[in-house]
DNA sequence: AACAAACTTGAAAGATGGTTCATGTTTCGG
DNA sequence: CCGAAACATGAACCATCTTTCAAGTTTGTT
């Protein structure tokens, strides 16, 4: 699915093609997130891998090639992780504080996830804004859901999605990708920001 | 202030310098926001700007100096922008809307701002990280000071305040970068968001 | 076992674009 | 109006990587 469009001709055929492959993609995930696009080096992935340079373009017709794949993978993981680590029979509040643990929960385990994507802005732009629509449209679903069972206002759109979408990212880049000692867990994040949703933040 | 201190021995000394600097600054803007960092060439910035190449390392010492020096002033104008939009006199809540409000237009009129200052995070990663932090800040600030006037709850901190900047940097990443004409106005954006600080997205 | 397809290899080609530099021109105070 | 400092110029230098390629090795099938 990720890939299985106009995937050239570049799908191993054999065992030790798909492990090589994989090899490359672990190779680049690391590189891309630690070094960024440009500072990674195609030869710096090979050698992380354990792969001869020339070995890269058995499997992939250039470096954007690469990290296009890697971004279509992150963005399923992202959103995978997300629909993991919600409960469908809570309600829409309780919902959205789950989405948002687990997506701090995931960015702090995958920083590199993080960068990648963040990355895509200037590499490959319209995944990028794919990758956020469509998060975008699965909030918005879900909050006409929760207007359905009454749980939340009924007039919650686009803007309301977008502004907890916004919420969260930079939630996880503070507090998951940033994230200091002093800083209060996850849980805490996640309920505070919840209490936003709740309620607001005028005095109560 | 911006490049105050070891601003190396670049700063031009007759107007003559002035002109060209500023016409590199503005020409490098355009640039890079056009290209993004790594395919804006130096030649392309000194060719915008109607300079020789040779004349761009009288100013600066790399391509990085001239990206940094773009993103400390476009981090100033964004805090400008923000703080310009606001009536100090205003209820806390109505303060986040009119700067919510000021950062949509800012935005859509300096599409190119908003794209360097999120490419800093790869090209300067401490100046970015800056001004957000700085930014957060001034929100957590602005906050305590609603909840001491008793606008707001009392119990706000850096949480809810990077939950705020985080709204509001998507919506306008979504409403004023990517806008289309179905879109509402930046008006009924800044409504709806500040509608959920006013009450939350729970039923009424 | 034998053969074709799949895969691997790393040196070298090719392109790009940042940076330097020696030379020429303009500015501006005295 | 003179001279020194500031500024301008663009060809050439250079370092860096992406990409190619021709030659070898492994895999899997008949």
């Amino acid at each position: 699915m990720t890939q299985g469009d106009t995937r050239s001709d570049k799908q191993p055929r054999t065992e030790r093609g798909r492990r090589t492959l994989r090899k490359l993609l672990d190779a680049a995930a690391g590189e891309f997130g630690d070094h960024g696009f440009h500072d990674a080096s195609i030869s710096a992935i090979t050698a992380r891998a354990g792969v001869a340079l020339g070995s890269f373009y058995t499997y992939f017709d250039s470096k954007d090639a690469i990290f296009r794949a890697l971004v279509s993978d992150m963005s399923d993981a992202v959103k995978q992780a997300a629909r993991a680590a919600i409960d469908p029979a809570a309600s829409a509040l309780e919902i959205e504080r789950q989405a948002l643990l687990g997506f701090l929960n995931f960015a702090a385990e995958h920083k590199e996830v993080y960068r990648i994507i963040d990355e895509a802005e200037f590499v490959d732009p319209a995944n990028y804004r794919a990758h956020y629509e469509t998060i975008g449209k699965r909030i918005t679903e879900r909050l006409a859901t929760g207007g359905v069972k009454g749980d939340l206002r009924p007039d919650l759109g686009e803007v309301e999605a977008w502004a907890i979408m916004g919420m969260n990212v930079f939630l996880g880049l503070r507090y998951a990708i940033w994230a200091c000692e002093n800083d209060g867990a996850a849980e805490d994040v996640a309920s505070r920001a919840n209490r936003i949703l709740e309620r607001g933040i005028g005095r109560v």
